[in-house]
DNA sequence: AATTGGCAGTCCTGTATGTGGAGTGCCAGA
DNA sequence: TCTGGCACTCCACATACAGGACTGCCAATT
């Protein structure tokens, strides 16, 4: 039986609870609002949330604390996006304005992304999805070390090196690269490990060991998935309140320093409203991040890539502010690298 | 008047104080360690201590910490490098065993000098130092488009892209590039810059302004110095112990990672003894962190290059066995990247 | 001259105690 | 359905007190 009148009592709660950090009173509540009726009517109001266990006190007579279920109803159904100012507005365009090159762009937008929320901000790098390859480039790096570069049609740069043994006489290694790259240009990624089958055929059977590594090396590049690396900033903002976690904030350093936690964690989380993904404290409490909320966001460029941004920080944050500020700019990047 | 005895007490002052985080007394020195002498004597010794701003007492009646001045003393003259364990040596070797590329060797590199050490470990890029061209690549990412890519004798992989405008027919471009490798092909990087001059000479005038764009861009990567990037893993070991930073950890956070602040620490310190530097607490109070002490060490790889290695704490920090740690892994960090 | 035990004095730390205040739940009345 | 009133709970804070860990100093000893 939660009435409307509730809800907005549950959505003051929460607000107000965010901006002070400390319980709050049936008394605050009709103090700060205006909700037209007493102080015992809202404490009634909140004899039921806390029923339905939206809200809790910390003991017998404090002000209420939201839950998590608490901050899950209020991002569902009570926040609104409140819209960037002028002067955040004007940061994103400022900020990312010039760049020459991904990984400048993306460490941009993460440090404004981590500016703008003031929490931990995440991006995930683009995964090479659909690119197609543009170009294939052998160097040797010594007498038995190779370089292989292999490069997309999206700017993408994948490099690696091998040992192998035999000489690597520049004639030959021409005669591989032409090979390689009348089979692969153009292919797109998931083609090509079919497209490196048998290659070694055209060549004498003395060199097919070697061709069978270089093959082998080009597969994985081709594998590899740009998409499970990803950028990070804002780590101290998760020190200047260490009180939003019970214990310590060491676990949550380390969990996003550990980035394959992270990463999982954003593959698991579904789109909702406005093309944005939350996930609330105990909801992350597998990723060992029970104290802790993710807001994501995908964006996308040019190629078909899709990846993910979004910002990470305590239970008890400002998410309208942030999921604003989250949606912006993944829109902003998608426009940045969606244009050629 | 700083006798041997009294320089004794200062290595145990240090140690103990390092290993409890309490304030040592006279008291429990006699207890702990074998001096054959009394309270009084011990007290009398770091009188004298004091007098020499080597160590502190916190308040008038409590044990004693080291200054600064005292933790100086102690690593320039009293600290011996404590062997790695069987253990840690072990885990060097299958730590850095087997990787791919520079990205992953010094990734893990740098997460094992951080377990080592329980520090925030700091590993900088080489430096393209005495690189040589091996070959420049231009790839058209769309109509406006091109990609450059720079890759050296020591199998670094620089590149950028830029707008151009003007179509990028494959024939022209294929010009322009077989022209840059002849140029550019074998040449050191300080000498590229000067080859490039006039190049456009050699093009029809309509192609001067795509020319001299690309040109610049190349002066560019010429110039960039992959030296100035550098990975670090272990962040959460600062929030362990928030006591050793009297305010908050968040500047020291913030520091770390404003990567700028460490590489010009980098670049100020002196290699001492061991082939170590070390820079402790006030020492670093420029760059805001006078609450934290760095000790570093360098390595090289293949092409002459040399970059830096090394781990940043707490003043209050095991001196003996992290730089015992951060020897032991540059030298195996030399030995891994300078064969061939 | 170096060392020692003794001793008074300082100051931190932890525990017990008490008080003020914020907030709650409940109830009878509007 | 809402309201004012009231008794009750419990935290936060201050105060006071006792215990303990030191130190510095000094006179006596080696």
């Amino acid at each position: 039986m939660v009435s409307d009148r509730s809800l907005d009592v549950l959505r003051v709660i929460v607000q107000d609870y965010v901006a002070s950090r400390e319980p709050v009173g049936s008394k605050s509540i009709v103090e700060r609002h205006a909700f037209g009726v007493s102080a015992a009517t809202i404490r009634h109001d909140m004899a039921l949330l806390e029923e339905e266990e939206l809200i809790v006190a910390p003991h017998t007579s404090s002000g209420r604390i939201p839950t998590d279920k608490g901050y899950r109803v209020f991002v569902n159904q009570l926040a609104d996006l409140r819209p960037l100012s002028a002067v955040q507005r004007q940061a994103i365009e400022t900020f990312l304005g010039t760049a020459t090159d991904l990984d400048e762009v993306l460490l941009r937008t993460v440090r404004l992304l981590s500016q703008l929320t003031h929490q931990v901000a995440l991006v995930q790098y683009p995964s090479l999805g659909r690119s197609h390859i543009r170009h294939v480039e052998l160097v040797p790096l010594g007498p038995t070390r190779l370089l292989i570069v292999l490069i997309t049609d999206t700017g993408r740069v994948e490099q690696r090196h091998i040992d192998v043994n035999g000489n690597l006489d520049p004639e030959f290694l021409g005669e591989v690269r032409a090979k390689l790259n009348a089979r692969l240009g153009g292919l797109g990624l998931a083609d090509a490990a079919a497209a490196l089958e048998g290659i070694a055929q055209d060549f004498h059977p003395d060199r097919h060991s070697f061709i069978t590594h270089v093959v082998d090396s080009l597969r994985e590049q081709v594998a590899a998935n740009r998409g499970e690396k990803l950028v990070m900033a804002g780590a101290a903002n998760l020190a200047v309140t260490p009180e939003d976690f019970s214990g310590s904030i060491v676990p949550v350093l380390e969990a996003i320093e550990e980035q394959v936690t992270l990463l999982r964690l954003f593959a698991e989380m579904e789109p909702e409203q406005h093309g944005l993904s939350t996930s609330i404290g105990s909801e992350n409490a597998a990723f060992g991040l029970g104290e802790t909320s993710v807001l994501a966001s995908g964006y996308s460029s040019s190629g078909g890539e899709f990846a993910r941004i979004g910002v990470l920080g305590p239970t008890r944050m400002d998410y309208p502010n942030n999921m604003a500020a989250v949606r912006a700019v993944a829109r902003y990047l998608t426009r940045l690298l969606g244009e050629e």
